[in-house]
Formats: structure tokens, C-alpha cells, sequence
DNA sequence: CAATTAGAAACCAATATGGTTACTAATTGG
DNA sequence: CCAATTAGTAACCATATTGGTTTCTAATTG
């Protein structure tokens, strides 16, 4: 129950808006349903894609949310800079300087971690949420 | 303060024993100095490495902590399997079966994501401990 | 004006993390 | 055997994050 699903949620958020696309506008209460959770939840991720740029939330009655593009333009990586988290996080406190390793340790991986990072983001720059809504689609399990 | 540098301080223990391998042993006190935190965390951190089949840790005065195979055959990503966090967390709700996308959701997400986090692992990989401690003794900033 | 909706604040429970203190058990050296 | 050292461990604390809920406001529609 606390493990950190936000980027999970805000994907499927953004697929079934992909499926809607051009169509009708999705509202909280319907994402909520379909992601089993509560539509105060939905909002507070819908806020930050708002803010990032990637959906367009319209209140009011006949109100909901949009994509702002084509799901064929909007990438995972384009959401896990909205709601992704950091895999790895370097210690807040600064290695004592005295020490050999510790005095250059921090930058030496910081390094290496994004080399790695880098690499996970270029496989979900490769997936779009158009891409997603495919293959749900086709493979709806029932 | 509260950001799982758990990983990161796992690193640099294991570097500073690839500095002391085929030396003598370290003591989790010179290791929580050079990370800067406490001897405990050292030893939180420790045991897992030690269960993980990384590190033998000896009890007793002259005791301390040695790497159990030579660092060049240790890389990132053996250190993280251990003290890693997944990077992307599927939600413990189950999305809902009577929507399109929510049916088959999950299984679709987790195929990408799984790509996505081994292209990072294959980066860790690359990266041993023998080249972190080399690095960090070739650049000792001063 | 009534209904609907996003936005938001306030609060709660559960969890994770870093930190600290204090103990036990094992090992070494005198 | 005894003292010193060290890993292992438990207990506890403060802080932060997360998911959840309730309750409100503001905007929009008809």
C-alpha cells in the first residue's frame, strides 16, 4: 500500500486518456474506477501532468481531462519526468574528505548512476502511450 | 535526510574494501567515518551484504569486514540486487477487469518497465568496484 | 440557480529511513 | 582467565512519504 505506484498510476491515467483521445473528456471519478483507487488521488497526479504539460484539466460540469498531443507523441519518459522517482539517491550527509574514497566518492558514482540511468530513460523514451493503449487493447485478457 | 541513500552508502563501503582487499580488515567505526553517518547503519547495511555473499565479517577484536571474492569480479549491479530499490513500483490495487485499458494494464506496463530497468541494469554491470575505487584514488580532488 | 467537476486543504494510518543507545556474543591478546 | 574490541541485534525516536478520506472552494454548464 506504500510503495511509491504514483508513475504506475499517472501511466495508466494517461492511457485510458489516450484511448479517449479526440473523443469525449475523462473525468477523476472514471480514472478512479479503472485504477481502483480514489478520485482525490487521480486529481493530485493530474495536477502535476497539468502543470508538466502533457494533459488539460477543465472543471465545471461536461468537465474532465485531455491529452494536450497525440498519444503517439507523449512517451513513458515524457511522465517519468513528471512522476518518476529517482532510482537511486546519493546520501545527504558528504563522505568525510579525509578519507581517499570518501573525498571523491560522491562524483565518481554520480557518474556511473547516470550512465545507467540514462539508459533505462532511452527504453522508455522508446514506448508511447499510444503504444499502451494498443496493446491493452488487443489483449484484453478476457 | 530520508532519501534511501541505502544503495549509494553500500557502494561506498564495498569500495573502501576493494581498497583494503588482500590487506587487512575494516572495522564498521573507519567506515561510518568515511560515509559520515553511524557504526550502526554501517552494520544495518553490512549484514546484508554479508548474507548477500559479498562481504565476511569477523567478530572480536582485530575483527572488521572483507570482501569475499577480489573486487574486480564485483559490479554494481551485484550490490544492487542486495541493497537496491526497484525503481518503478506497480500499484497494490488491482486495477479494475470491466475497463479496456484497466484489464490487462499491469501485464502490459510491466513488460515495458522490466525492459526499462534492464537496460539499467546492464549499465551496473559494466561498473565493478575495482574500477570505482580506482577512479576515485586516480581523483582525489586535492 | 442547480448540478457537476477540478483544485485544494486538512487530517489520518501505515511505512520507510536515518539516527541513537544499549545490550549480547564472539574473538584476540596479555 | 580477563580485558578490550568488534559484529550483531533489539528497542526506540523523529522525520518524511504515501495512500486514503472528508470537506471545502471555484469554475463551468445548462
Amino acid at each position: 500500500m506504500y510503495t511509491n505506484s504514483q508513475f504506475a498510476v499517472a501511466v495508466h491515467m494517461m492511457t485510458i486518456l489516450a484511448g479517449n483521445y479526440g473523443q469525449q473528456r475523462v473525468n477523476s471519478e472514471l480514472m478512479a474506477r479503472s485504477v481502483n483507487t480514489n478520485p482525490v488521488i487521480i486529481r493530485r497526479i493530474l495536477r502535476k501532468l497539468v502543470k508538466g504539460g502533457l494533459v488539460a484539466a477543465v472543471p465545471g460540469a461536461t468537465g474532465g481531462s485531455v491529452l494536450t498531443r497525440p498519444p503517439e507523441q507523449i512517451s513513458l519518459l515524457d511522465i517519468y519526468r513528471i512522476e518518476g522517482k529517482q532510482p537511486v539517491c546519493l546520501p545527504e550527509n558528504n563522505p568525510n574528505p579525509e578519507c581517499l574514497v570518501g573525498k571523491s566518492f560522491k562524483g565518481v558514482l554520480c557518474s556511473k548512476l547516470s550512465e545507467a540511468e540514462q539508459a533505462m530513460e532511452r527504453k522508455l523514451a522508446e514506448v508511447t502511450i499510444a503504444d499502451l493503449y494498443t496493446e491493452c487493447a488487443e489483449f484484453p485478457l478476457f
